[in-house]
DNA sequence: ACATAGGTTCCAGATCGTGAAACTTTATCA
DNA sequence: TGATAAAGTTTCACGATCTGGAACCTATGT
């Protein structure tokens, strides 16, 4: 949506980089998208928006709602339902994640590195009641989440352009950030103490692929009351030992 | 991919076109496709093809898999995970499907109109050893699938422009094919028996959404050995009374 | 180091997409 | 019910935009 200054001016596909920012429109939003909300949203000429949603709609990745408005067709669904690249990771880690819950009682979190921040695509809830709350499907800033700083430690994520303040104690320094990168990639996990909300704590270790970067990250959340300094480490063993038990399962668990 | 004659040439965006045929071929895949598997397939110029791949990588929809290559980028796994719009119906007709399941023994799905036939989206397996395998995710075309015929009857499907033999029982007589639409529209049930494939049978009911058109159907299938045309209406009737208990809840469900 | 395959960038030319306006269809109101 | 407005589609001449061949990179293997 908002493209960052210095970068080339790509040419030679005006039309596609429209037809693509309809598209994510349409799939971002949860009602359907009438011709007339897209064209005030994206300021293209009617005609034009019209001709690139029928073909989007031609090959199946849009589709009419019976209501009215463009919205994911059925190439896009039947995706959604086959399962989306992710839903392998997910699945063969799914049950280290119940296990560090229940250890932990603390939410447990995995995200990877999204298009625009980092994707929280699974969780699974701890016991206590005073926790975090769902966000799959959300992002973050990849500066100010636990998971973001070991994705970039580890090869998965690059430093972001802008490092915009969440709280007051959200790193804002790029030279404290890198420090904070360095640190990851020396002990093997990283934290955030109120970066990202104003006593929310999460300790995260990368998730390593054949490559040996991060493809995704692991993180544990709760409150500073709860996740003290000292727990940290504790977590990060814990974590690291579990997700290592099905580390040798994890290449067949992607057939 | 088999664009059938007489359809109008449109014009306008053949580089959209394009764009959606790549998009699709990589998203249908299930290994990572790199450029020239592309060049290959769809037999654009190499430049013309990595400029549409990048730009398609750009905006996120595809992304470059770390063993080389283009799969489905962070846009379309978040809305995988997220859910596709029919997290909603499956998500409201899975405990019908499990208790006809329960009472029927057979395989129940449920399957919806797709870019290139019936989409089958969920399934709930029956108790008996030999049943229908897993397809969710794959297509069949219309004309030979129960889900197909009631899809067609209740407005939620139009007619193939060809019909093609799967068995020697399969319909391939526009005339027939429309006897048998105008029967499920008149009992409010479609059979087939051996259409699809030798010795399977299946029932399919339709679910009807808010404009009075069916927006899925539900179907029990099974071996021939097991279900008779006599078993058909207590099939159709069983379903369609499940479906009811849970039509309230429908709509709410969908928020 | 060399060769090869896979991928990206460049550029002139004309094909293809654009947008304003005309037109058609669908909703809204009196 | 008819009149009016809103929403969406099609048309068409113009020129901006996409194309594709070839040159240019850059990994990988020998």
């Amino acid at each position: 949506m908002s493209e960052e200054l210095g970068e080339k001016p790509v040419t030679g596909t005006q039309s596609i980089d429209r037809a693509c920012d309809l598209l994510i429109r349409v799939i971002n939003s949860e009602d359907p998208q009438t011709l007339s909300e897209l064209v005030a949203a994206t300021g293209l000429a009617k005609g034009t928006t019209s001709r690139i949603l029928s073909a989007l709609e031609r090959s199946g990745l849009l589709a009419r709602s019976s209501v009215g408005g463009f919205e994911a067709g059925p190439v896009l669904n039947q995706f959604a339902v086959r399962g989306g690249a992710y839903t392998a990771l997910i699945g063969s880690l799914t049950p280290a994640m119940e296990r560090i819950a229940d250890i932990t009682h603390e939410t447990v979190s995995l995200a990877v590195t999204g298009h625009n921040g980092i994707d929280n695509i699974a969780q699974v809830e701890g016991s206590y009641l005073l926790g975090s709350r769902n966000w799959v499907g959300e992002s973050v800033p990849s500066h100010c989440s636990a998971a973001g700083k070991v994705l970039i430690a580890f090869g998965g994520a690059t430093v972001p352009s802008t490092l915009a303040p969440r709280t007051t104690e959200t790193i804002t320094d790029f030279a404290l950030l890198d420090q904070h990168i360095r640190k990851a990639r020396e002990v093997g996990y990283a934290v955030i103490r109120n970066e990202l909300e104003q006593g929310l704590i999460a300790v995260a270790i990368p998730v390593l692929g054949a490559n040996g970067k991060a493809v995704a990250a692991l993180s544990v959340s709760g409150p500073a009351e709860r996740i003290t300094p000292g727990d940290e480490l504790h977590i990060a063993q814990l974590m690291r030992r579990e997700l290592n038990q099905v580390q040798g399962l994890q290449q067949e668990g992607a057939a």
